[in-house]
RNA sequence: GCCCGAGUGGCGGAACAGGUAGACGCAACGGACUUAAAAUCCGUUGUCCUUACGGGCGUGUCGGUUCGACUCCGACCUCGGGCACCA
């Protein structure tokens, strides 16, 4: 018999599938669709472990619901803009371009031994003009909806990447990427007024039940949604300052008022006073703090006297204005009415600087009066309140916040942690922003028929210097297109997340050259009906793609409201318990694998090790173990097609029978099993199948073999393991004497009544405890699973002597006999 | 500090709806085949006591609910992740 040859028949049917072309699809309203997607990968030059794990995970679903019968839009790309490939310019004088197109024709033709079931003619790669052309366009459609807009502000700059970041790309301080402390920068910026889309973001999570829980809880905690009030406070002067609160029943206590050091106002302030100084003095140290040391709880608050007063509007009083290094510009107003009582961090800053502590909410039976120990942030009883004394403090916040905005100083009103997104980008490679400067005009967006404009290539790349189109004069240098007088291009590319918050939308049309997407084709495949992807980008991400989705929707190009129906985050491959990087050195390449034991094997171990949200510990061992098993698989099946032709026995007799029994159980498992994600354990019960397949060789010696269920049983093995390891399937099915592919074969169905078991183990206990297990017929009535259960020899010993209290009986499984 | 998630053999992991804990795989050990090895096939394998029959103990810890708890409830410990002065 020959050799599992998996080298051979991985590149045969590699290639046959590519010439036949069996998993191109295109929209056909007559069948039922399913859009399964992974990630794109970045080009970083190679495939590592976690890819494999994503796309086998991505392979197995959309290889499933094709034999299923629904028509499955499975494709891939490349996220192809970002820094690495500046980074190996300046580390190794290679173009980015050239880096990036490299690293794709070395993963593309990974990707394509691991004999992933992709419609490759879709295939999308962001940093072609066809498509960042369309990135462009909707810039410019968010801009004439006003979601996109210039500003001059403070911004998270990281001095190694040389560029601005995101809130959301700045991890505790540092650059997401390179980990460099951010500083920040005054810049004037580009941003998408993601923020208008907040309350739909959150609300709209409600609505995706095929979401983890702790993603959406993690992007809710992100848009950080609160409700309270504005309440604004006036300066001698006339002017006013508005604070957002969410306690506006404590604005009584309110017994100083807190500016953020950064506040515009501050300077006007202290213009000319005697504090000018030591406000100077303070701002310049905070400054000075990075942004760990600003924003760690532990530290300790200070504060600076302005020698300004503002009026409390609700009782006239005139409260301090201090600076405070715990009120951030960047949340708010910048401004915060500080009630120490009700407050923590007020409390430390009033005991620290003697301010005094008025309490205005009191628990019902204490008294607050002779002072507090800390801040009570409770509910209670409003006390010094004026006309709102005696209120519970909850009435409270309508009852003040109504009688503000009757004065005209107040009114309800939310808030959110998420700020704008920040697409702005001092880089070279990524996808230029369609705008140009004019001094008569000012700034004039690029007219969409001048779309794209185009990422020159011959740019000198250096480490240090901002952007290197700033640099490229027949870039900067344009005509206005209002004027048609000289002006100047933008010189900032967009983030990369911008590429990718859309990519999803043009699989459906890739070639389009008219529109972004084609509507009709994008409405037929979307949303996504899973979509696969690591957890780190459960805020980033899957944020801006909800958000592009749901402006899209605004703008009538799609009906998607969301892109995502379902999402799986895999976990992390490890090894030695730790993630696999160069700098440990505990990588295990997916290429020695493929070439050690094969693409099906590489792909049968990542998916059987560990369920597919778990971590992933790599094991060289386990490997081998796919391999036998494979190797197993290969061995039974074609015993299986020997005895064939030399028997014709078709009566079935027990051994036959509980054989096809295994067969259809698995089937049930495995369906079941895929449906669920638990892609490990559908494994074990191929895994089991085979063992039995074995077993009943063993079992009937050499003759008797029933030829009519070796048939079933190989047909119903090599569908179940198509999806897993889909060459060795294909080839098998083949020699088993198939004409069509097994992939465009029908997922098989289980028979319930063949899939039942004869007889059963009835589980007999006594107090809970398992002390006989009895062999009976699998119809058996509750009546005589009692009696035999009491009829057991070896239950005597546990019953003798005491009193049978109780029997309880689980139909069809277990008798437990309660004795005292 | 707050919010999630997870703790099961030597290891990766099963147990879907409270009902046989440890499926499947790895490692280990034994047997068959072989001149021998590899490969393969067949077994054993939570732990303790017992020659055996059999029994005790066992899912991070302590308690509770229940005839019965890996599963439910309460408290705690450890690890992983997210947020972290958000007014």
């Amino acid at each position: 018999m020959e050799k599992y040859d998996f080298a051979e028949i991985e590149e045969k049917w590699q290639r046959k599938w590519e010439e036949s072309k069996i998993y191109e699809v295109s929209e056909d309203p007559k069948l039922s669709k399913k859009y399964i997607l992974e990630m794109f990968p970045y080009p970083s030059g190679n495939i590592h472990m976690g890819h494999v794990r994503n796309y086998s995970i991505g392979d197995v679903v959309a290889r499933y619901n094709r034999m299923k019968g629904y028509n499955v839009l499975h494709p891939i790309g490349y996220d192809a803009f970002g820094m690495p490939a500046e980074n190996a310019a300046i580390e190794r004088g290679i173009h980015p371009k050239n880096w990036t197109i490299k690293n794709i024709n070395t993963m593309r033709l990974q990707l394509r031994r691991l004999g992933l079931s992709y419609n490759w003619d879709r295939e999308i790669i962001t940093c072609e003009p066809d498509y960042y052309k369309w990135g462009q366009w909707l810039f410019l459609q968010f801009y004439k909806r006003g979601l996109v807009y210039r500003k001059k502000s403070k911004v998270n700059w990281c001095s190694s990447c040389e560029t601005v970041l995101a809130n959301e790309q700045v991890e505790s301080g540092c650059c997401w990427r390179c980990g460099t402390l951010v500083q920040q920068k005054e810049l004037e910026q580009w941003f998408f007024k993601i923020t208008d889309y907040a309350e739909r973001l959150l609300n709209d999570l409600d609505e995706l039940s095929g979401w983890p829980e702790r993603v959406k809880v993690m992007q809710r905690n992100w848009i950080g949604r609160s409700e309270g009030a504005w309440v604004k406070f006036s300066l001698k002067g006339g002017q006013t300052i508005t604070v957002f609160t969410t306690r506006p029943d404590t604005l009584f206590g309110c017994t100083f008022f807190l500016l953020a050091p950064e506040h515009p106002l501050v300077d006007e302030l202290v213009k000319g006073t005697s504090y000018e100084n030591t406000v100077k003095e303070f701002r310049n140290k905070v400054a000075e703090q990075t942004e760990i040391d600003r924003t760690s709880a532990e530290i300790e608050k200070n504060g600076c006297f302005t020698g300004s007063y503002v009026i409390n509007p609700v009782n006239g009083k005139e409260v301090p204005i201090w600076l405070a290094d715990y009120v951030l510009m960047g949340y708010g107003t910048g401004a915060v009415m500080a009630v120490p009582a009700h407050d923590e961090r007020d409390f430390f800053f009033a005991k620290k600087y003697n301010l005094p502590i008025e309490p205005v909410i009191q628990l019902a039976g204490e008294d607050f009066s002779s002072g507090l120990d800390e801040a009570y942030t409770g509910e209670g009883i409003m006390i010094n309140s004026g006309q709102f004394t005696g209120m519970c403090n909850k009435e409270g916040i309508k009852a003040v916040t109504d009688f503000l905005k009757k004065q005209g100083k107040g009114e309800f009103t939310v808030n959110y942690r998420l700020r704008d997104w920040l697409i702005s980008r001092q880089r070279y490679w990524g996808n230029p922003i369609p705008v140009i400067y004019c001094d008569k005009c000012g700034v004039v967006p690029v007219p969409e028929k001048d779309l794209p404009v185009i990422l020159p290539d011959d740019v000198e790349i250096t480490e240090k210097g901002g952007s290197p189109l700033a640099k490229h004069e027949s870039f900067i240098n344009a005509v206005c297109p209002r004027c048609s007088g000289p002006a100047k291009r933008e010189t900032d590319t967009m983030d990369t997340f911008t590429c990718s918050s859309w990519y999803f939308l043009r699989y459906a049309s890739p070639h389009e050259d008219k529109s972004p997407f084609d509507a009709k084709a994008a409405n037929y495949w979307m949303p996504v009906d899973q979509y696969i992807g690591g957890i780190e980008h459960a805020v980033m991400h899957l944020l801006y793609s909800r958000f592009f989705t749901k402006v899209l929707k605004d703008m009538n190009f799609c009906e998607a409201e969301e892109p995502f129906t379902n999402l799986l985050t895999q976990g992390m491959v490890i090894k030695d318990g730790a993630k696999m990087s160069k700098s440990k050195g505990n990588v295990v390449d997916p290429n020695e694998i493929i070439k050690t034991y094969g693409a099906d094997t590489a792909r049968l171990f990542i998916l059987f090790a560990s369920p597919p949200e778990k971590e992933l510990e790599w094991s060289d061992q386990g490997v081998q173990g796919s391999y036998r098993f494979l190797n197993r698989v290969w061995r039974i099946v074609r015993k299986n097609i020997e005895y064939l032709k030399s028997q014709d026995v078709n009566e079935f007799d027990n051994i036959d029978k509980e054989l096809l029994r295994i067969v259809h159980r698995t089937i049930k498992k495995v369906t079941g099993d895929i449906k669920r994600f638990n892609l490990n354990t559908a494994i074990s019960a191929i895994m089991e199948l085979v063992n039995a397949n074995y077993k009943y060789y063993d079992n009937k010696g050499e003759s008797g073999i029933n030829s009519k269920l070796l048939v079933e049983v190989n047909e119903k093995l090599l569908l179940l393991l198509a999806p897993f390891a889909p060459h060795i399937a294909e080839e098998l099915w083949e020699m088993t004497g198939n004409a069509k592919s097994i992939h465009l074969a029908d997922w098989p169905f289980f028979d319930e009544k063949l899939a039942k078991a004869e007889e059963i183990t009835l589980v007999v206990q006594v107090n809970g405890k398992v002390r006989d297990k009895i062999t009976v017929p699998a119809d058996i009535e509750e009546k005589e699973m009692k009696e035999i259960a009491l009829s057991s020899k070896r239950l005597k010993q546990f019953i003798q002597r005491k009193e049978v209290a109780k029997v309880i009986i689980v139909p069809k499984k277990l008798v437990n006999v309660v004795v005292r």
